[in-house]
RNA sequence: GGGGCGGUAGCUCAGCGGUAGAGCACUCGGCUUUUAACCGAUUGGUCGUGGGUUCGAUCCCCACCCGCCCUACCA
């Protein structure tokens, strides 16, 4: 920390509310913590909808309220305030002739964005709007920085990022997108639990990192005097669980990818894990379809969702091809002729600018033309399928074809969404893939995967015929929330230090 | 890594060679059904940082810092 960071800065409207509260403390205030509400503002709004004054006020309904203080109206003896609650706002009346002179001079004193609780009856005012006339105010705790623009709120990206409980303050959007996401994991919590499946944590700390090919952020143990690796993915832990009979098992969690930010990258970021025994990657695409499909009605209300002004439809049964497949329906010029010859394939790598190995397979050369070519246009949600085993070393191959493995990718609005597959159980082909990547790492490439003997011998136990997904969480509430950046999902992204 | 745009009052923004502006917030005065309350009067700035050009720079030039977007890399 430098002096900067430590050094309380000041201007006139902190330095006189710091002389508010200085005299408060002179009055014996002391940030107190016996005040009780007895209702959130949007259950009083609830309760009471539909009820006109003439049933309201006569009744004398006794309230109590409290929140941040987000709009203040003064008119000489008597007072409306807006009170923001985790719920949502209620106004508030404080009048002369209810709580007596000093008590609304107080109150007058009091600024915006200062946390109050209010004891009053409900009425409504003539303009309609459900009110708590207040027989006392007390302030809770004083705020000794003024709150953003009251209209506009905090609209500087920067700011909504680095300091995001203002953001939460001000901007009823975020709160929006924020709710959404906690309904999601509750709704993806919910869904497989009700289907048997048991949530587990599995590390954060790897010894050796696994399970997915990316660079790892590195850290230290100093009593085990050990370098440890922030997992990449959990996947190699939860199917250790499946080998020792957890059947069905999922986990929500951190990944962490020592890589490049953007609107779809944040360093750390959440993955839903599930894994079950005795089922293939079609029982996964299934199950992923009508999971997707609960999820969006259960938060957004519907299956049809608009993400950056374009219909996407949850609803219809998701599209479901081949690497090829998809190349050919969005280029027709790529026939499946062409796309099977591995000159043709090489030389549109070529033209594109996209190098590749002598000895890079015709199925790895497919992937990569059509990750250039056609991924971003997978608006609709749309299964791939049929991904080349040489890219897919943790995937169980193709009964037919065992150049290929049973794998498949989903893609939405052109962004990756989820990778699931049947799991390679075959102790000794997982050895010998693991093998291969151990080259690949002593070759210079720093994403290959490590040797995992412990992985290997647990597989020499007996892991059950299996299939397991991963589904990018901060993702999936990009397209349910409509948001364009990952940023704007997660609470507090990764920001430079300021 | 490359490109574009931006950083001016606590916040939202205007100004773009001649000593810094508005609205909100703050302070003071008025107002007992307002609601982005209103009316009147004030207060508030190292114009991201450092160089340079100029009689004079918030404005032009260079470098740097920070942010957003695009792109590249990357599951």
């Amino acid at each position: 920390m430098t002096d900067k960071n430590t050094i309380p800065d000041s201007n006139a409207i902190i330095d006189e509310r710091r002389q508010k509260l200085q005299k408060l403390r002179e009055s014996g205030w002391s940030h107190p913590n016996q005040f009780r509400r007895t209702h959130l503002a949007a259950e009083l709004h609830a309760i009471h909808d539909g009820q006109d004054n003439a049933g309201l006020e006569p009744a004398s309904i006794n309230v109590a309220i409290a929140g941040r203080m987000m709009l203040k109206r003064a008119m000489g003896k008597a007072s409306f305030a807006t009170l923001q609650d985790m719920s949502g706002r209620i106004q508030i009346y404080v009048t002369k002739d209810a709580v007596g002179e000093d008590m609304l001079e107080t109150f007058n004193q009091y600024d915006l964005g200062d946390i109050l609780g209010a004891e009053g009856t409900l009425f409504r005012t003539r303009t309609g709007e459900l009110t708590v006339r207040v027989n006392h105010v007390y302030l809770l705790t004083k705020s000794l920085r003024p709150l953003p623009e009251k209209f506009h709120g905090l609209t500087d990206q920067e700011l909504k990022y680095r300091q995001r409980y203002l953001d939460l303050i001000t901007n009823e959007m975020t709160r929006k997108v924020f709710t959404v996401r906690s309904k999601v994991v509750q709704g993806i919590r919910n869904f497989l639990t009700e289907r048997g499946f048991m949530e587990v944590e599995t590390p954060m700390m790897h010894p050796i990192p696994g399970g997915a090919t990316a660079r790892p952020f590195i850290t230290h143990h100093n009593a085990l005097d050990m370098q440890l690796f922030l997992r990449i993915a959990p996947e190699l832990y939860l199917k250790r669980l499946v080998v020792g009979g957890i059947e069905k098992v999922f986990e929500i969690n951190r990944n962490f990818r020592n890589e490049g930010l953007s609107t779809r990258h944040n360093p750390e970021f959440t993955m839903l894990e599930f894994y079950e025994a005795y089922a293939d990657y079609n029982d996964l695409m299934n199950l992923t379809e009508s999971m997707l499909r609960k999820i969006a009605v259960e938060t957004t209300g519907s299956a049809r969702l608009v993400y950056q002004g374009r219909e996407v439809d949850l609803e219809s049964p998701f599209d479901k091809l081949t690497i090829c497949d998809a190349m050919s329906r969005y280029h027709p010029a790529y026939t499946a002729e062409k796309l099977n010859d591995r000159v043709f394939v090489g030389a549109e790598l070529d033209k594109l600018g996209i190098g590749f190995q002598k000895d890079d397979g015709l199925g790895k050369l497919q992937l990569m033309l059509f990750e250039e070519t056609t991924e971003q246009l997978l608006f609709k949600p749309t299964f791939i399928i049929n991904y080349p085993a040489e890219v897919s070393p943790l995937a169980r191959r193709n009964d037919r074809n065992p150049e290929i493995t049973d794998r498949f990718e989903l893609y939405i609005v052109g962004r990756e969404l989820a990778n699931g597959f049947s799991e390679l159980n075959d102790a000794e082909d997982q050895a010998a893939r693991f093998s291969e990547q151990a080259l690949q790492k002593n070759a210079g490439d720093k994403e290959a995967m490590h040797y995992d003997a412990d992985y290997i011998r647990a597989l020499e136990f007996g892991l059950p015929p299996t299939a397991g997904e991963g589904i990018g969480i901060d993702r999936l509430i990009m397209l349910l929330t409509d948001s364009p950046s990952i940023r704007d999902v997660i609470l507090f992204p990764q920001m430079r230090p300021e």
